[in-house]
DNA sequence: TAAAATTATTTGCATTTTGCAAGTATATAG
DNA sequence: CTATATACTTGCAAAATGCAAATAATTTTA
């Protein structure tokens, strides 16, 4: 047994580095990197409600309630109330900050695939697809990777 | 030119979940997740200065300074002057903050293992082989993963 | 070699973030 | 209908953050 640990740390600290670089040079000091996570999440969910997203992130939903209404404040957000639930608050991202998730996204994918570019095709091929393998794995796993409490 | 990002955002929060996890029941409150990185970078490098740990975790200094007091008050770091130049503080672990980063470690380690243990020999190898060669490639990119500022 | 510039770290703020406890509002159960 | 549960918000008070400025110790340079 091997220290996995050390790759996964130095590769998640890397990657955050980067978010951070790539959201402050996307939209200047507009988000955060706790922010631009909310809006990456609520894009990929469908009419996700903010327990949904704060679940999904791992967040105290209290702190989230507080991002959320920076965001929305900020006019990247929309808040809209359940159908059927009166209780429930759906959200979305509004045109400006779907411009802003992807504008995001693009620039940090440009990174990753400058990374990237570096390796063979196989290696690169192989590399997406570990990923992907560990993602599932992680997925599957019970014990870990659930939201604190 | 598949969505990168989404593999690497999914892995790296599931990370940060974990390890935020592991930092809690390892060691109750007395480190936080950011702690736990300065402990884990002390215990990898030789030596090393603040300077040295701040700019490797891509952290503030000043933030980094006040959060080494806090953690030399807990009695997990040593601060030692440098022998030939007295403006460097040299870093270390004490025999109690070392117990802690081994406990974090073996947490995290086991939880990461766990997950491994669902592959096959085959597939965990691939898997383990392809961050490090991220990593590399990530080490030899000049553009990204560089420390903000 | 003395003044100027550089480097390493700390401190003074003011702002932001965080999370627990408690509150409000809505929905569901008994 | 009352009681309980769920979704979210607010009131704090503590912690974390980062810029500007201070301090202290080297180097550089004129």
């Amino acid at each position: 047994m091997e220290n996995v640990r050390n790759m996964f740390q130095i590769m998640s600290r890397n990657f955050g580095l980067l978010s951070e670089q790539c959201c402050d040079s996307c939209c200047g000091q507009e988000v955060s990197l706790v922010q631009s996570h909310i809006l990456y999440e609520i894009n990929r969910q469908h009419n996700p409600s903010m327990q949904d997203i704060a679940v999904a992130l791992g967040m105290d939903i209290t702190t989230f309630s507080r991002q959320v209404k920076t965001l929305a404040d900020k006019g990247f957000i929309k808040k809209s109330p359940h159908p059927s639930d009166q209780r429930i608050t759906i959200l979305s991202l509004t045109p400006e900050g779907l411009t802003v998730e992807n504008a995001i996204n693009l620039t940090v994918n440009t990174q990753l695939n400058g990374v990237l570019s570096t390796m063979s095709e196989f290696e690169r091929e192989t590399v997406l697809r570990s990923i992907q393998l560990f993602n599932d794995a992680m997925q599957r796993s019970a014990t870990c990777c659930v939201p604190p409490k």
